[in-house]
This record gives C-alpha cells, sequence and structure tokens, in this order.
DNA sequence: CCGCCCGATGTCATCGATCACTGTAGCGCC
DNA sequence: GGCGCTACAGTGATCGATGACATCGGGCGG
C-alpha cells in the first residue's frame, strides 16, 4: 500500500459543502490584512492591543479555525505526533494509549495511530511509514518486543522515536518498568514470608519484559540461596497460566508461585483451585501488572503494580524533549513498580 | 484550548532537516513535468505507459511519498478519519479502537483520536473540534452515553458521523449490540434451568447500555411470570459487583444472578465465594460482554459475548457509506450478541 | 489534403497558511 | 531639520500538491 492508487483511496467525495472561512475573511471583517490576522494567532508582540481585539472578535464571529493542513505544508510542523500500537487487548497498551493522548494534547499536539497485527520489523516499518506520511513530528512505540524498538533505529535519524516497553537497540530512547526490580520484589515477598523457593510462570521467551521477570525472579532465589525451579515461558494469557498452573498444582513440593503476569495468575488461581490447593493457606500467588480487576481475584492477588499512564506521560515528556533537542544521546528511563499486598500470597506453613 | 496561541503550541522546533524530495524532483529525474507524476500518482488514464514506467521507476529511486498536507490543502480532503475514544480501561472500548484503525486502514484512511475523560456534551464537542482542525473527513464516536451522540448532532450536518455504543438522536447513524436481546438470551437461560427468578446487578443508570440490560432482563421475567426483584444501578466496576453481590449473597433466595457485565460477576464471584455459596450450585451467576478473561474466573463464567471487532468494522463501514453519500437518513446497525456457556450457571436446586 | 478530434503532456493558478521583506508614522536626539 | 530607531501593518513569495486549460502531434473522415 505504499503508492499510488494501488489502493481504493477513499471514497469520491460528495456535494461541496459551504467554503470554511480562512484568514482573509477574518482580516477583511476586522480590516486589516491576512498577515496581521497570522500574527495574532502566533501571538506576534508588534501588534497594537486595539487591533488585536477586533482580530479576536473577528475570529470569534466568524468562527474560524486556521486550516492545519495549510500551516502545516508551510512551517513542516503538523504538531500530530504517531503511536504505533500493538493490536491487543492487553491491559496495559490500552490504558497507555489513553494516557499518551492525554499528555499530548497537554503539550498541544494531535495524536495519530497505526496498528500492527505483528510485532515483526516490517509491519512496524509499514505502520511508521503511514505515520509519516502524515508527516507527524515524533513517534511513540509500544514496543514490547526488541524486533519494534530495531525497527525504530531505522527511522530514528530522520524523526524522533521514543519506546514504551522494553530495551533494544541502545540508539533509541526507551521508557520502560524496571521488571527486574519487580520480579525480584514479588521473589523477595514470597521468601520473607518463609517459602523455600519460589516457581516462575513465564511470558513469552521473545518477550524481554518476560525474560527480565525471569531474570529478576533467578536473582532473588540464587542470592538467598533458594533452589531455581525450572521455568517453561509460554504465553501472557490465562489460558497458558492455567494449564502450567494444572502442573505445578499436582506437585506438594509448590507453595509460591510468582506468575510474570496477572492474567496468567488468574489461570493459576483456577487451576490451584481445581486442584484442591486453597489460596493462600496452601500456595501463595503473586501476579505482575496491577490490573484493577486483581483486586477481585479469587482470593484478591498480590501483585506488582506498574504505573501504565506515567508510562505514557512519561513517553510523551522523552519525544518531545527529543524534538527539541536533536541529537542528544538516547535517555532511557526505568520506573520502579510497586508491590501490592492483598491475600494471594501468605505465610508458608512450617 | 480554543482559538491561536493559548495553548503552549509545540515546541520551537529544531535543526533545518534535508528537505524531503517532493513531486518536481520525481518530474526532473524521470523527464516530465510535475502534473504527469501527479497523473501517475492519481492512476489518470491519460499517460503512456513507457511514461508512466519512468515516474514509477523515479518515485521508486527516490524513495518519494507524497505531502499528505499538500494534497489535502488542495483537494480539502484529508483522507483521514477520526475516534473520539472514552479514556477507560474497559476492555470494549479498547479492542473496538483497534478494529477501527484497521478496517480504516484497509479502506485507504488513516486514523487519528481524542479521548475524552468525561462523558459530558462540552468534552465531546472539544474532542470533535479538534478532529475538526485535523480535517478528519469522518467521525467515529465510542459513545456509550446520549449526551456523546447529542452533541454530534450538533456536528453531523458538516462531518459525517457515526456513533458506537449506545443509540441516542435519531439524527446520528449508530451501530451498537441488541443489549435487550442479550439481556433476554441471559435471563431466559437461567430461567430454562429451573430458577424461579433472576436478580440483576445493573450498570450506571445514565448508560443506556446498562438500561437496555435493565428492560431486556425485566421483560423476560414479565413474559414468563416470574417475580420482578428490585434493581440497584451502580457501577461497571468489579468493586460495585462485590458490594452488590455480598447483599444478595446474604439472601439464601437469591438463586440466579445476572450482571451487567463481566467485572460486576467477578465481583459478585467474590462476594459470593466468601459468602460460602457455590457457583453453579448455590447460585448460578451470567455476564455481559465476554472478556477473555472470564474463561477463567472461578468457576469459568457463563455470558453474554459482543463482537468488539465487528463493532468496529461495521461502524467504519458505516461511516464511509455516509461520507460518500451525504444526506441520506441515518442507519442504525443492531448486532446480535451471544450466548457463551461456561460453568458458572447450572441448574436450580430442587 | 484539409480540418477536426483525441491522446499525451506541459503551463499556470490555486488551496490557506507563514515568512521575509517593505513601508509608514511617531518619537528622540544631535 | 534630518537621521535613525521602534512599533505597527501590509505585500508578495512560498510550501507541494491538484485542477483547469493550453499545446502539440498524429490519425481519420470527407
Amino acid at each position: 500500500m505504499a503508492r499510488g492508487g494501488s489502493a481504493s483511496q477513499a471514497g469520491t467525495g460528495s456535494v461541496s459543502r459551504p467554503r470554511a472561512t480562512v484568514m482573509r475573511d477574518v482580516a477583511r471583517l476586522a480590516g486589516v490584512s491576512h498577515q496581521t490576522v497570522s500574527r495574532v494567532l502566533n501571538n506576534h508582540p508588534n501588534v497594537r492591543q486595539e487591533t488585536r481585539d477586533r482580530v479576536v472578535q473577528a475570529m470569534e464571529a466568524l468562527n474560524y479555525r486556521r486550516n492545519l493542513a495549510a500551516r502545516t505544508l508551510v512551517t513542516r510542523r503538523s504538531g500530530t505526533l504517531g503511536i504505533v500500537g500493538f493490536e491487543s487487548t492487553l491491559f496495559g497498551p490500552a490504558s497507555m494509549l489513553y494516557a499518551i493522548e492525554d499528555a499530548a494534547r497537554a503539550a498541544g499536539y494531535f495524536v495519530t495511530v497505526a496498528t500492527v497485527r505483528r510485532l515483526d520489523r516490517q509491519s512496524v516499518l509499514d505502520a511508521v511509514d503511514r505515520l509519516a506520511q502524515q508527516s507527524v513530528e515524533g513517534i511513540i512505540a509500544i514496543s514490547p518486543k526488541p524486533a519494534v524498538t530495531n525497527a525504530l533505529v531505522q527511522v530514528a535519524s530522520v524523526l524522533a522515536c521514543v519506546g514504551v516497553g522494553a530495551a533494544g537497540d541502545d540508539a533509541v530512547p526507551t521508557v520502560r518498568v524496571d521488571n527486574r526490580a519487580g520480579a525480584a520484589l514479588a521473589t523477595r515477598h514470597l521468601l520473607d514470608l518463609g517459602h523455600a523457593t519460589v516457581h516462575h510462570i513465564a511470558g513469552p521467551p521473545d518477550w524481554p519484559e518476560a525474560v527480565e521477570r525471569v531474570d529478576g525472579w533467578r536473582e532473588t532465589l540464587y542470592a538467598a540461596g533458594a533452589v531455581v525451579p525450572p521455568v517453561h515461558p509460554r504465553e501472557w494469557t490465562a489460558r497458558s497460566g492455567y494449564e502450567q498452573g494444572q502442573k505445578l498444582a499436582a506437585d506438594p513440593a509448590v507453595t509460591a508461585i510468582f506468575c510474570a503476569n496477572d492474567q496468567i495468575a488468574l489461570g493459576v488461581l483456577r487451576a490451584l483451585h481445581e486442584a484442591g490447593r486453597r489460596v493462600p493457606d496452601d500456595v501463595s500467588v503473586v501476579g505482575f501488572d496491577g490490573m484493577p480487576d486483581s483486586e477481585y481475584f479469587l482470593p484478591p492477588l498480590t501483585t506488582v503494580r506498574q504505573d501504565f499512564a506515567e508510562l505514557g506521560r512519561r513517553s510523551i515528556d522523552m519525544l518531545l524533549r527529543k524534538i527539541d533537542s536533536t541529537g542528544q544521546p538516547a535517555e532511557h528511563m526505568l520506573l520502579e513498580p510497586e508491590l501490592i499486598l492483598r491475600d494471594s500470597a501468605g505465610a508458608a506453613r512450617s
């Protein structure tokens, strides 16, 4: 869909709408030149207050809005930012999107989105291309996999980019949560409760977030001198948690499970329940993400909360900084997650 | 934030980037006029095949992309659609957004979003105004409350609009799910299992979706000659379900509960569990939405599934039709939801 | 063999803003 | 009184595309 009319290029239009009011209309009504209107619009100092008032009144009377396309054409600044989003209903990305739009608007920017179905290089480049066509001034990629971030490298030289989620090539600045620390928090908590060791159900092995959580968990166990059980990374879904939970539930030695996200934990809770193992009496469970519903799981889930909204805001901050000053070395920002104590993790029975 | 320079209007720009290649560059390389390039780009018939090839090659060699701003300026068609989204992490809106972007892209349109924090008239008008500034050709409003749809009426005369979710003023076309039928499905199912009546935990009373579900539930009970218990509409949250679930759990006469959405059901399940009432043995529970996690609730939730992705696609279809032919009477489309049978609803004990 | 028409291109104006100049009045200063 | 400066306003070019119209050959009918 890259070039010319290859795709059906939108409809054939319709009846001519009444022409919108333009600068000249305002100028005429206010009895000034269009340039003066422009100056008022852009807060130039050299306009007498009285003139300014007259122009503003005229704008109001005619309900004038400036034409962004014309402005973009001449200034080469569209005032819009692009988001590359991952098509998923995971809780995180969705809430991030809203936070991003909100922060962007506050900074005076518009937001356009391009979603990708698969997290591979080509899909991401396509999405970026679509955004580039709209002459966005910067791109935020919700980029949980390195393929995404790495695809951005290719673009970063001509367009400000920020990745949210996973790290990748160091040339692209990123904002992400300290997954390792979060996993350590969870694991440490379970060990402190007296569990001999902690089992882990991991996310997909090609997601750095999943890998980092595994690392944080493993390191904590290692440092505590605890046995490190094997992990079998799978998916982020409740189904995956359920299936692996069934296996762990069958093993009486398992008393503590740290799940790579809350949805996995949901599946684990069901598996444990069905196996007749009580939570937290027989087995303690901790999740990761802090999705709102987790408070109402059975039992309410102890979990590591990531502040997705904050993640979104920070990524905009960073992108704006990047836009204003290109050439700076890429920053990386790490947000600390927070352990939320609820019922699903209790003391080990001696 | 309506008029010029009132808000901090984006950054101050940066170093001049190398000028992008434009039509003239392509024309020069291909040895034709820029107009011929334009003709190739727009699939005009009167271009010799050989010339066309040369132009296409030049475009490829220079990696040319047409400038959307310039095109928009002269054609008055931006090729972008706007979405008014509700800032929420409800499962539905998020998955709809992705479906919409996908369908829009397939139709050759770009998508920009404007989110609202509150569902009141002014917020919506602000969002629409932002989209209008970007000269979108149509707007899809994820509009669960009538205030949203009604605000659109004011806009509908100059801009194609479609509401997704709740109905409102009849002038704005809408796509939505038949909540009444869905509620009837759920209620009917519970009655068929032998329950004397069905209790309902409703969503917010100012959301038509919630009201319609109440209606469908009430009508079904009425038609079956069953007692209609009182409802106390609250929120869509698990918390709200939990709190009301506690009350219902205390009443032994309650054997079947239909929840206005899956999150409410989650809260209800916890309340029932804590009260020692087993599901489905003592109490049957049915939800609404069909969010993926509901399959792993304890027990897996019988629920009424709405196809949000389909909702998104249909709304784009309708919007495109509306754009191509203004003045048509507003259509309304109703999608039928589907009952998903799982464990949480069982036969009443006699 | 002339004139007409059509297919293939080129030329020029245009969309609606901004930017770089130019122009003008009023004031202070020498 | 003339010079220069500042504050204010206007003029014209420009961004990169499209659309209307002009141009230029060549084929074809009469």
